[in-house]
Formats: structure tokens, sequence, C-alpha cells
DNA sequence: AATCAAACCAACCGCAATGAT
DNA sequence: CATCATTGCGGTTGGTTTGAT
């Protein structure tokens, strides 16, 4: 039902029977569009259905928003997505099911409807030939998340859902493994989704940095606005016409030129990348098979997977970015300081009164507070259930190892969520440690809520809680930074990579670091996880 | 060049959550 | 507490573009 004071939809009448002013329909013109960004510049988002009465746009409120949202809104990628997007996606819907707008929290400058048309056509293409829509690895991993989830809690139902109509339109794993038949990949399950990012992209100047970085601003639609707005405010460069093919946005440039600022050591970031590599031999037909199987052959493969040999052999202007904060790093979190205009403030928080376009609101720009504070508490938090955590991990494993011992490899139904997971041999348990720790990573970043989220979200335990707790260390300590003790790189990074809470049903040791890394060095092997801590503990005060 | 199908994209619709009153 | 308005999300539809024949 569309209303605004008393307006109503084309054609029917209002409330007194008197024929309202129809509302248009259909495509937006440049006019329209015009109106609607004049209209925002000065007002700021939000009360859509003022836009109709107060800019004369005879548009509903709700097609305001969604052409904003969509297409006006600064900072939005146009184009195809990047590999690096598509590969993000996948995982991401392996993991959230058909979660649009959160996946777009973690793609910034894309929108749902984007991501939720890309899916719907090159996945559901590959679905109708019978083909996989995800690799094999992505199988695996978003199973064992989900079982992760059930085991942790119980209650919470594969792809808990808020809104009833989701709960059973949401396709994610089990639905659409059963429609794609499950025909197993080449896909190599050492390849993660995230430790394969090239660093190639033109636009994509590094998957990571922009991706989990970005989506500190990303993940509210109002963020990027509201950064946007400020910037607009200071320099008025906010609808600079089309963010296609243009670098980074001014917010975005000046984050990432913070990160760089920030980053405390030129530690490349290829290591992220580069786990154990001899141990999986990475071959072009894998690539070849992932890149078909995002959008048949139609997509180079080299853009897909950038081996991990020749990912260190990019030219300098290929190479990776230095490693970011954590912040910018996903898992990390934390107060990320963005310098917009002559401000620097937070990602996060900023809030711009319109009228005056000061910002109003600066929350945790102020200390390490927000995500940093959610992540001790958490950690708190996490202490104080590790027992109930490695029993869930146990039960878990257990579970799991049942399964594969009843089964071995293939295709299992879980009784309660319906998952079906491809339960791995045990050959892949290096390539899934690696997976989880960087898809734990990732996912921290999925799940990381900000202070200033809603409160019923961080007590309801909803998916993204139980992301970040499920791929949390169950038993992490406080990081040295915010003890205020020495940063010590060896230590924060095993004291992060130990006893990972990621699930790992094959033989694993969770207390023990998989590749201990001399301190300060940057070793190929350094864990990511390892990187992020060490990250954490140079992180200079935020702001 | 014409036709057709597939792919792509923008927009609409319905529902639910949330906030205001 | 109830009601209403607003907002957000996800599903779906329909128009346009593109590519194959």
């Amino acid at each position: 039902m569309v209303s605004s004071g008393g307006a109503t939809v084309e054609g029917l009448k209002g409330p007194l029977g008197v024929m309202s002013q129809s509302l248009k329909k259909g495509p937006w013109t440049a006019a329209e569009d015009g109106i609607l960004m004049e209209y925002v510049k000065k007002h700021g988002e939000g009360n859509w259905n003022a836009v109709q009465k107060n800019s004369g746009l005879m548009r509903c409120g709700k097609s305001c928003r969604l052409r904003w949202a969509n297409h006006l809104r600064p900072n939005l990628k146009k184009g195809s997505f990047s590999s690096d997007e598509e590969r993000i996606i996948i995982e991401l819907h392996a993991k959230l099911g058909n979660k649009w707008a959160r996946m777009a929290a973690q793609l910034p400058g894309r929108t749902d409807n984007e991501i939720k048309n890309y899916w719907n056509t090159r996945m559901k293409r590959r679905q109708r030939a019978g083909l996989p829509i995800y690799p094999q690895e992505v199988q695996e991993k978003a199973a064992v998340f989900h079982l992760q989830q059930q085991v942790h809690n119980p209650h919470h139902h594969h792809h808990h859902q808020k809104r009833h109509h989701n709960s059973s339109s949401s396709p994610s794993l089990s639905s659409l493994l059963t429609s794609s038949q499950n025909i197993a990949t080449t896909y190599n399950p050492s390849l993660s989704l995230f430790n394969n990012f090239n660093f190639s992209s033109p636009q994509n100047h590094h998957p990571l940095h922009q991706n989990q970085a970005n989506s500190y601003y990303s993940d509210n639609p109002n963020r990027q606005f509201k950064l946007f707005c400020n910037t607009n405010n200071m320099n008025s460069t906010g609808f600079s016409g089309s963010p296609y093919n243009q670098p980074p946005s001014a917010a975005g440039l000046l984050f990432n030129q913070n990160i760089q600022t920030v980053q405390p050591n030129n530690i490349p970031f290829v290591p992220n990348f580069k786990f154990e590599s001899e141990n999986f031999d990475h071959d072009h037909e894998r690539d070849v098979s992932f890149s078909s199987m995002i959008a048949g052959a139609s997509i180079d493969p080299i853009d897909h997977f950038v081996p991990r040999h020749e990912a260190a052999e990019l030219p300098s202007s290929q190479m990776p970015p230095r490693p970011t904060t954590p912040s910018s790093g996903s898992s990390g979190g934390g107060g990320v300081c963005v310098m917009v205009g002559n401000n620097t403030t937070t990602s996060n928080d900023i809030d711009v009164d319109y009228k005056t376009g000061e910002p109003t609101k600066t929350a945790s720009c102020i200390s390490n507070s927000g995500l940093l504070d959610a992540l001790v508490q958490e950690s708190h938090h996490l202490s104080r259930n590790d027992q109930k955590l490695i029993y869930s991990e146990n039960n878990l494993s257990s579970m799991a190892e049942d399964v594969v011992a009843e089964k071995g490899k293939g295709v299992v139904s879980s009784e309660e969520g319906g998952v079906e997971m491809m339960v791995k041999n045990e050959g892949d348990a290096n390539a899934d440690n690696q997976w989880e720790d960087l898809s734990s990573n990732s996912q921290s970043s999925i799940g990381m809520k900000r202070s200033e989220e809603p409160l019923e979200e961080m007590n309801s335990m909803d998916d993204d809680l139980m992301s970040l707790l499920n791929n949390f260390p169950a038993s992490m300590p406080l990081p040295d930074w915010y003890q205020g003790g020495s940063n010590n790189i060896s230590n924060a990074s095993s004291s992060s990579t130990a006893g990972g809470s990621n699930v790992e049903i094959a033989d694993h040791q969770p207390n023990v670091p998989p590749t201990p890394s001399p301190p300060g060095v940057a070793s190929p092997e350094v864990h990511w996880s390892q990187l992020d801590s060490y990250s954490w503990n140079n992180m200079p005060r935020i702001c």
C-alpha cells in the first residue's frame, strides 16, 4: 500500500473521493532524477513521502527511495561485477541466502537489487544448466557454517528469518544445491573466496580493503549518503557524476588513504592469500571451472583467480596494497577514521545536520569504542561461554565426524536445517582451515555489529552475531592495545590464531597455531588471523 | 536485415519491522 | 497498548538490450 497524505497511487481515489494527483510510474527521467537529487541534497535522506509533497515530484516515496538507493546515491558502482565481487557474492549467498541487502552491505557501491539481479540471472542460469551454484568449497564451508549455527543455537533455525515469507523464499544452500544436482566440480577447496582475490582489478584496488573496510560505511545504506553529504558539504563533490569507471569515491579514496597511513608496517598483503600454497595445486583448470561456475564460460578465468605465485609477481601497480588496519581488514572492526573534507571522523558515525551541514553525531569516533568495545565485550562474553562453545564445537566436530564416517565424502542432509553439506575429506582439512580463517574474518566483518546497532539484534543472536560468535575465538584474549599492554606481534598472532572457534571438523589442533611466524616477519604463510591480530595490535589510536 | 530468445536491468509490489503518536 | 506512517527487504514483473541464427 502506498499512501502519501491521502494521495493514492495512480488513478485511485483518495480518502475523500477526490481524484488525487496521479503518481507517475515507470522509468525515471533525468529531470526527475535531478529533482530528487536536489531534494535529497537539500533535505537529506528519509521522509521519502515528503519528496512528492515538497518537490512536486510525482513519485511515491517508495519509488523515490528506491531510485535514490539504487541509482542516485553517491558512491554507487555501476557496471558488471568484478570477479572479486562475484566471489564474495557467491560466498555470502552460501552463508546468508537471499539476504541481498546484507550482501550489498559487504559490497561497497553495490545495491541489493544489483546483487539480486546478478544472482538470479547468472546463477540460476547455472541451475538450469545443471551446474553447481557454489564451488564445492563454498558448499562445504557454508554447510559447516550453517551447522555451526545450529549447534551454537539449536533454536536458531537455518537462515532464521525475521520475516516469515523469507524463510521459505530463501533458497540458499540447500535448495540450490539440490537444484544444482550437486555436481562435483574440479574446484579446489583450497581456493577460498577470500584467499584468491586478485589485485589486478583497476576498480577494486584491494578487494579486501574495499569490501571489508568500506563495508563499515556501506553496511548501512545511509552511511554512504551521510559520508557523501559530509563530503558534499565540504567540497560539493557529492553529485559528481557516475562513479562508474572512476576512481573510488571521495570518501572511499580518503578512506583508503587513511588505511594506508595508519598501517604501521610494510607487510605485504599477499601472505593472506598464500597460505601453504604448496599444499594445493592451483591449476588453471580450476580457474576455468570456477569462472564458468560464475558466468558460464564468459568470464576470463585469469581474471578470477590469480595464482598465488603470480599474485606475488604482480607489477607494482597491481601489487596488493599494504596491509590494512584491522578495521579495514574485517575482523578487526573498530572505529575507522575517515578523512572527509577536513574532518576526521569515523565512517560509521557521521551524521550530518543538513540544515547546518555540521556533523551531529560522531559517537564511536571519540575513542576505540564502538566496534572495538563491542569486540571486547564479546570477547568477555565468549570467555564466559567458553566451555559452552567448546562443547558445542566438540559436539559439532563429532557430529561432522560421524557424518564423515558414515558417508565418507558426499552430500548429506542435516536433519534440522535441511542443510546439505558436502562433507569434506580429510585431505582438505588444511584448505578448509584456511577457508575458515579467511571466511571467518570476512564473516566477522559481516557479522560484527557496531555498537550503535539495535540492541535487539545483538541480543537476539541473529545471523550476524551468530556469525561472529561462530567464527570468533572462543577464548580470545583481550587485545594488547586494549589492555594497554605492549604490542607483541607474535603473541598477538598466536593468541588470535589459537583457539579459533572456527569449527574445524577434520584433524585439527585448535590451540596450536598452524604456522607460527617469527615476530614481524611477513612470512608468505602468515596466517590471516595472525595478520589481523598483528594489525590489531598495531592499531593506532582511533581518532 | 529480420527474427527470436536470452540476458540484463529498472521498477513495482507486498510484507514485515520499526518508530511516532 | 493500539494505530498509523514510514522504511526496508525480497520477490516478481516488464521493458530494453544483446547475441545468435
